[in-house]
This record gives structure tokens, sequence and C-alpha cells, in this order.
DNA sequence: CATGAATGAGACTTCATTCAT
DNA sequence: TATGAATGAAGTCTCATTCAT
């Protein structure tokens, strides 16, 4: 039995990241966390100070993982159309990866402004900066045109990412991996296209 | 005294849509509404039916607006670009009149997917399709490349779109003119510039 | 158009009749009695100053009419096994004649025992008085027995007649007049024989 | 310290029966249980999914009892007279033992007939089958006359049997052990009287 | 670590009654 | 008489969190 199968931890996270996905995080109930976890009710509480903080840490785990991914990007000398490729390969593979996850934050956090979106908008806008820097950075050598502010082609570089993907979330089926390819490529092309010096 | 002055089902809406604007519709209370409308409690349900069905009416009402906006100016001669200007326009400035509209449409309904999004999704759909119309109508004309489908460009457009007004959302200040006209024109750029045959 | 047509006070209490029997008088609202009448909300309160007036009304209005033949059988020179009967008799018609009457008197006030029966006790037992009255007068004549006390075999009367018209309130289908002359028949058979010196 | 002290779903229950026998169920708030249990609000909560169910378990666990009573008697080969008797019996001593469980059990079940009355309505109707069950077999036997159907000799034995609880249940003091006998004796001789062939 | 009983504040909704017109 | 908008008290149930074992 491995230290993975017995980190009571880990399990309830994974349980609370299945309930939260199926029943959203307003809806469910402490209990429903625990019974999917197989674990007493209590025992939340022991190793979370409430149901909040399950959510962050759901949430921060994964983000910091993206806020990693573009600040390397960033720094690398790959091109800039290559560079917000890279972004947009990370956000939606991590759909593919494990599309609760990815619900979850995206519903539950970045769109629900009025409650975590709120606590966590510090961290959310963190993710636009560093695609802005990318942008900006374009500008600067010429890849880009200057007529778009950064701030705004990052907008609309999320924007479009996270329409993607909750348009995905509430279809039925699972995507499919081509479906994924396609999105990369389009998302890129359109708002690259629009951003690039012809 | 006008009629709109003693319409107490529209003092309840204007009330209403105040409070959720301000304290969220899950955060906030009936009383807040009755309260913040100067009426008694029992009065709100003597207009509406529940808590949720004048969050429903606050943005139906809206909605079908934009939805025959959009549908009006897939039927008229313009070019594309000029009508995707056109619906980015209207929403922009659907913000710019009123914010704390805008702000519970979409905190509260197209973006909180759990909740009413899914009781609105079909509606919420609609424009995504109306706007798909015109992509598809576009690359038919020769006008756009047909390399990226309507649909993603009409996510990637509305997308951006939203994304701008979540932004102006959690700022603090007033968002003035200058900025109101900047967006629209920096959404129809980034995203036609992308879509057009060059 | 008579009088009986357009007596308002008349047409409320026919309909409170018909929404007590169909809702139960607890279970339904001032607005039913008012929707079933035709007429406005307040126009209820013109007339009766509650909801519990209105079926004080249509319980004491039958109630009366019962302790009247009640005492005027006691008063005839019939045998008590007659006098028996005519009482279970009307009774018994009663339902016939107006089943819902019936139901609303017995369920919502001589079973209730609660709420209306509580209120109305005096009345009530004024009918059992009424019949153990008669029980007594067959007693000193030697027509019945007097191992059975008066009170009890009044109760006994009483009861068996009340559940055989609870019996027929919660049947699905009408009663038809053969099982009502039954009835008749078989309480007083049943309760008579017991009661009678041999 | 014993466990029945300490069972809280029991000490609800107890809380609850004298809460009901004193305001009556509709009348009482879940707050006057928990407060005469001593308990916090949330806890009748814990044990009973709502106000009403723990009705339901009171009426229940009582009635079960009595259905097995009545069969039990049923598959006896005691006479019919003794048989009556003991059912008789068994319900008026319950009311001995714990007027207050059937107080409710009268006044809030078997005799509201528009509310729980209705719910229970099969479970009551055993019962009145169960002594149908025993007049008829003593129809059979000779010992019961056949020109009363046991459906209605049913009625009138519990109707009479309910009403004399009724009676009680609406005096002021206590009955006296006396008084039970005598009614026992009372309700079994003007019934049996009447249905046996002489 | 683990359990789940116990707590209690909080919110929605209902509806009898009043009252201005 | 007649209308129905307006009032507001009341009660059920939920559920995050605590705590004794």
């Amino acid at each position: 039995m491995t230290a993975a199968t017995t980190d009571k931890r880990r399990v309830i996270l994974n349980a609370a990241l299945r309930v939260f996905a199926r029943q959203g995080f307003h809806t469910c109930r402490v209990s429903d966390i625990a019974d999917e976890a197989g674990v007493a009710y209590g025992l939340v509480y022991h190793y979370f100070s409430s149901k909040e903080e399950i959510l962050d840490t759901l949430f921060l785990d994964r983000w910091d993982v993206m806020l990693a991914l573009i600040a390397e990007t960033d720094g690398s000398d790959r091109s800039p159309r290559e560079k917000l490729y890279a972004i947009a390969a990370f956000i939606v593979d991590s759909y593919g990866h494990d599309p609760e996850l990815m619900k979850v934050i995206i519903v539950e956090v970045t769109r629900a402004a009025n409650t975590f979106g709120r606590t966590h908008l510090a961290k959310i806008r963190e993710a636009y900066a560093g695609i802005a820097t990318i942008v900006s950075a374009a500008q600067r050598d010429g890849a880009f045109r200057d007529d778009i502010t950064p701030e705004f082609a990052a907008q609309a570089f999320y924007g479009s990412v996270e329409q993607v993907l909750t348009g995905w979330i509430f279809e039925t089926g699972p995507v499919d991996a081509a479906e994924l390819e396609r999105a990369k490529t389009q998302i890129v092309q359109t708002i690259c296209r629009g951003l690039e010096r012809t």
C-alpha cells in the first residue's frame, strides 16, 4: 500500500474535486465530500479548516503550475506565436488530462467573480499579466503591431481560451484528442493573426 | 407621480439589480431587496414567485434585446466587420449605460455555469449561434477565411468581449467613454484581422 | 337574476365548502376560496371576519338543524328505536344530500379535536347529550336495559354513525341510495339490539 | 447512565409526544420539540427528516403493535366476544398507560383524515379489516348473526371505542382504572349483544 | 488520526389580514 | 360593495463547523 493510496488528505482532495465538478461548490455539502472520500465527516476538518480551503487548494495547486509555465515560456527564446501556442496548449491539455479539475477551476473560481474569483483576483491577474508581458515583448521586437494594447491582447487571448473550455464543459460527451489539437491551432491562428504585423 | 415611480414591480426589479450587483445573488437575502426597494417583505413575493425569478427576469429582458440586435444585424447588408462591430458596440455600450445590469448578467448568469447559466444555456447559446451565422455568411462571401470554424470564431469573439467586461467589472473606478470606444475597436480589430482573408 | 344568485355571502360560503372539502381547511388559502367564488380577495373579508368564521358558519348552520332534530325527536312519542333511527337517518341522509358539507363538518370540526372541535366542543356535546337523554328515557320506560350508561350508549351510537360516514368520505366513488338505507338499518339494529331488554 | 437516558433519538421522540399532545401537531414548532427535549434545534433533523416523520414514527410504532395484537387475537381459539374484548381492552389500556400517545394517534392521525389519516389510510384500514375478519369467522361459526356485514360491525365496534377515547381526551382530569374497566365491558356488551345470535 | 453526534444561526417562502381606492 | 396591492410575522429545513470520545 503506497503512501498515495493512504494519504487521506489526497483522498479528500480528489473526492472534493469530483463532488465540486458534479454538484458545484455551493450546492454540495461537506458531508458529500466525506461520503465520496469514504471518510468520516469530521476528518475533512482535520485536514482542511473549511470547505473553502479545499477549493483554494485545488485551484492554487494547479494555477501555480500554469503561472510557472507562463513565466518559463516568457523567458524562453521562442517566437511570440510559439509562446502563445505553448500557453494555449498547456490549458487545453490540462482540460484533456483532467476535465473535472479545469471545470472546477473555471466554473467555481475564475468565472465565479463574486466569490472565489474575488479572493484570487490577484493570482488570476498574474496570468493575464504574464501573457501581456509576452505580447509587450513581441511588440518591442516588431513581431506584433502596437495598435492593440498588451492588456487587451491578453484578455482576448485568455477570454478565447476560457470560452472554448466553457463550451466543452457544458457539452455532454468527452472531447477527443483531435478536437483538442484543433482548438489550440484555431485559437493561436485567430488571435496571433490579429496581432501580428503582416 | 408617473407610472414609473409607482410601479412597484419595477421598483423591486431595480432594487434587486442594485442588490445583486453589490452583494451577489447567492449572498443577498430577499429582505435586502425589499429593504432596498422600500417595500414590505411579502410584496416581493406578490410580484415574483422566487428570488430566482427576479434574476431570470433581469437577465431575459436584456438578453432578448441583445438577441434581437444580433438577428437584426445578421439580416442587414453591412460588411462582416461592421456587423461584429455592431454587436461588440451593443454589449460594450450596454455596460456603459448600466454597468450593474451587465455585471449581474455576466457574473450571475452567463458565467455562473453551475446555477443560472445551466438554466439559460439554450438562450446563451442562441447568441453564440447568431454570431456564428454572421461568420459563416462571411466565409461564404469570401470575406472571411474558412480555416477557422464559425463556432470557434464566435467563441473567440464573444469570449474576448466578455473578458473585457469582466475586467471592468472588477476594476474599482468607472470606465470612461474613451475606454469604451477603444475596447470596441480593439476587439473588432484583433478578431476580424484574425478572420479576414488578406 | 334572483337574490340567491347574487347573494355574494352565499356564493362565498358555497365556494368555501367546496374548497374545504377538496383541499382541507388548513391547506387551503383564502385566495382559493375567493377564486372558487369568482370574487375579489378582499370581499371574503367584507362578509366574514376570518377564514375560521366561514367554517364556523358552515358548521353551526348545519349542526343547529341536527340539534333541533334531536330535540324534536326526543320530544316525540315514538319508540326509542324509532327515535334513534330518525337521528341516524337524518345524519346519513345529510351525507347523501350534501356529502361535501358532511365531510367538512366531520373532518374539519367534529374530528379535528385540536382546533375546531375544541371551539365547538360544547355544541358537539349537546348532540351526545340529546342522544343520551333519549337512551335515559328508554331505560326509565324499561325499553332499554340499564347496565349501559346513557352517556356510553350515546358514544357508541354516535361513534358508529360517524365511523360509517368517515368510511364513505374516503372511498372514491359516490354512495348509492341502497347503501345509505342499509347503513341506517344496520346501525340501529346493532346498537339497539345491544341496548334493548330482550 | 443507561442507554435509555442518553439515546437522544428516544429523548426527542418522547419530547415530541408531549408537545404534540399539548399543542397539537400543526400548532407546535420544531423548536418547541427541541426545547422540550433539551437539545439543539438541528439535532431533531439529525434523527428525523421532518416534523412529519416524527409523528409517523410515533404512530406506526404503536399501530403496528395493535395490528399484531389483532392478528394474534384473530388466530387464537377464544370466543368472538373474548376476541373483541381483547382488542377493546388493548386500546383502552393503551390509553390508560400512555394517554398522550393515544391522544396524538387519534387526534393527529386516525381522525385527521385530511392530513396524516390520508397518508396512513391503508394502515388504519388494516385494523378495521382485522376486526371484520373476526366478525366474519364468528358468523360462519354461527356465533354471530349474519344480517350485519362484517365491515359494518367493525366500523361500529372501532367507532365506539374511538368515540369513548375521544371523550376522555377532552375531559379535564385523568381517567381512573375503574372507568377503564367499565368502558371495556360496556363496549363489548353493547356491540356483541347487538351482533350475537340469541 | 478518526468518528459522527451536536450545535444554532440563517434564509426562503407562505399566507391571513389590512387598507387605500 | 368591491378590488387586489401591501404588510410582516412565523416556521421549516439546511448545513458549515465544533467537540467529546
